[in-house]
DNA sequence: GCCGTTTTCGGCCCGACTGTTTTCAGTCG
């Protein structure tokens, strides 16, 4: 291998080939080529290393052909017929086709007969009047291209899912208190629990389809209509999101929830093994495709059911994997929701939390748990606020007084330090070897080389008072990258080390991800995931990590704070 | 371009909505 590819960027590669395809108008070769770029992007193995053994085209939608295509890009990093095809459609062209309403076709006829090739080209033609000259388009076209391009400008693109749950949540809730409503769900990548969304699905079962839309349409944040119908309805509400609302008849329900929740490649999928039963599947029902009957599914199991495997849940569709571990009954019985113990990382206002360490308390024992952790920051460079040995000892009185206190919660003391360039806590080990808690987190030189970042880590893993290793990546959702880091080396020594890889439920952060939690499961290594709530109504957001140990395939198992109190210590103190 | 419990050739998921159209293509999910 010459160049250094990660599977992301070989994967992203297939998929711009795909587009530039399907501006062509090229048939089937566009899924073809999405089916591999996907199976690439999930695989576990670095793509580099399956070549070497000559093993591509055992990967499923890799044949000779992209095979071939791989091995050039391993190469050189690069793939002559992409060059040869973004000359051939022309620069821009596919960016185009990402404004709302602009799909291939026009996106290559605008180029080709106006020569646009970006939002502001289009916008000026438009204002011109010079696209209703064009076959197809007309006046209206050009007011909504206009809207279209404000739409997309406005747009940050993908939203946290974090933010978006609570607004999709009160939107559920207004529809479900309607009283043409009969059923109404979260759909679609929320419903996955994706990490990102694009946009909020929801799915209501009515008798009166039009009452429900009119209602929906005429919600107070709806800033502009994207279409109206009597099943499907879009609009785009004030933080810039669009919803889709699809209202379909209640026998109708169970199979417009599996189609709509997704994802789109798990529905493929579905569908393709129900083509191969004979049965042909849409959001109405099972259609045999011989007597043409609709078949009345009433639940989402029993569809499963009927084709022959266990119910999925919707955190694990993402056409991973999940259809052939149901097949061979071999899906994980999930984290539940309801299983954590309790919170191994909360900041109080000895830090930087908001809220005394007794309002968290309250607020945990309120949740069922029986343990809390609190963790608050070391005193280290740029964390002022942060605790000396002198502040952690003063602390631990006011925990043991409170235990005393309080019962039916346990409170153990902890502390967050920071891990130095050197790879050694900001705190030293007669201080940490009191505490039953110790995280150990990169909180800066996140930037540093591979080698090094990586040394870094495995150092804190290796420290004799280390339990957990904190938000492991220093990712930030939608605004900062993951450290250049080894993470299989880290994973392998997480699990020998017995050091606990957290799931950092915070909004922003979700670290480790899905995928990387399932690769360090496969190595071995075990998990908390905690909330790292700041203010005491923050102890929610450990759901989140829950549903990303949960598309990661985790089970309670795999979690320590699902273990009560005295089996974590004797865990973590081994 | 891939793939096989009908197939090594001939299929490839399925339907709603919009805007243009006068019977349907393009887009979207």
């Amino acid at each position: 291998m010459a160049v250094p590819v990660s599977n992301r960027e070989v994967a992203a590669i297939l998929y711009e080939v795909a587009d530039l395809l399907e501006m062509k108008d090229v048939k089937f070769k566009p899924a073809a080529y999405r089916r591999a770029a996907h199976t690439i992007e999930t695989v576990a193995e670095d793509i580099g290393r399956v070549a070497e053994r000559g093993e591509l085209e055992d990967l499923p939608g890799v044949g000779t052909h992209i095979a071939g295509k791989l091995k050039e890009i391993l190469e050189s990093g690069k793939l002559g017929y992409l060059e040869r095809l973004k000359a051939e459609v022309g620069p821009g062209v596919r960016e185009l086709a990402e404004i709302g309403g602009i799909g291939p076709k026009k996106a290559m006829l605008l180029h080709q007969k106006l020569g646009i090739g970006n939002a502001d080209q289009l916008e000026a033609a438009a204002r011109a009047g010079k696209i209703r000259a064009l076959p197809g388009f007309k006046e209206k076209s050009e007011a909504n291209i206009l809207a279209s391009i404000a739409t997309h400008r406005q747009r940050a693109g993908r939203s946290l899912l974090g933010r978006m749950l609570p607004v999709a949540e009160a939107i559920r809730a207004r529809l479900a208190a309607h009283p043409a409503v009969r059923q109404v769900s979260l759909a679609g990548s929320l419903r996955r629990m994706k990490e990102t969304i694009g946009d909020i699905d929801i799915l209501a079962s009515s008798a009166e389809p039009d009452a429900v839309m009119a209602a929906f349409t005429a919600l107070p944040e709806v800033t502009r209509i994207l279409g109206r119908g009597t099943t499907k309805s879009s609009v785009v509400i004030d933080p810039g999101v669009q919803v889709d609302l699809r209202v379909v008849e209640e026998g109708q329900y169970a199979t417009a929830l599996q189609y709509f929740t997704g994802s789109k490649d798990h529905n493929i999928a579905l569908r393709r093994r129900a083509l191969e039963r004979g049965w042909s599947l849409s959001e109405y029902g099972l259609k045999d495709e011989k007597s043409k009957k609709n078949l009345a599914v009433s639940t989402e199991e029993e569809l499963y059911r009927i084709l022959g495997l266990p119910f999925i849940e919707p955190e694990l569709r993402e056409n991973r994997g999940e259809i052939e571990a149901a097949e061979s009954g071999t899906l994980p019985a999930l984290v539940p929701y309801n299983a954590p113990a309790g919170d191994l990382h909360v900041h109080s206002d000895w830090s930087d939390g908001r809220d005394s360490i007794r309002t968290l308390a309250l607020a945990a024992k309120e949740r069922g748990y029986r343990y809390l952790a609190i963790c608050d920051h070391a005193r280290g460079p740029g964390i002022e606020k942060g605790l000396d040995a002198g502040k952690i000892g003063e602390q631990r009185a006011v925990i043991e007084q409170l235990n005393r206190e309080l019962g039916g919660i346990v409170l153990l003391p902890g502390i967050e330090c920071n891990i130095g360039p050197d790879g050694n806590p900001d705190l030293p080990p007669d201080v940490l070897k009191d505490l039953d808690i110790v995280i150990a987190s990169v909180h800066d030189s996140l930037r540093m080389k591979g080698e090094e970042m990586t040394q870094r880590v495995l150092a804190a893993i290796h420290h004799e008072h280390v339990d957990i290793l904190g938000h492991p990546t220093g990712r930030l959702l939608l605004r900062r990258e993951p450290s250049d880091l080894d993470l299989p080396a880290i994973f392998r020594a997480a699990a020998d080390q017995h050091v606990a890889l957290e799931i950092n439920s915070s909004p922003s952060r979700l670290d480790l991800s899905d995928t990387n939690c399932r690769k360090a499961r496969d190595a071995g290594a075990v998990f908390a995931i905690n909330s790292d709530a700041h203010a005491a109504d923050e102890l929610g957001e450990i759901r989140l990590g829950i549903a990303t140990a949960r598309r990661g395939w985790l089970t309670a198992e795999d979690i320590v704070n699902t273990r009560p109190a005295g089996d974590l210590r004797g865990w973590f103190r081994r």
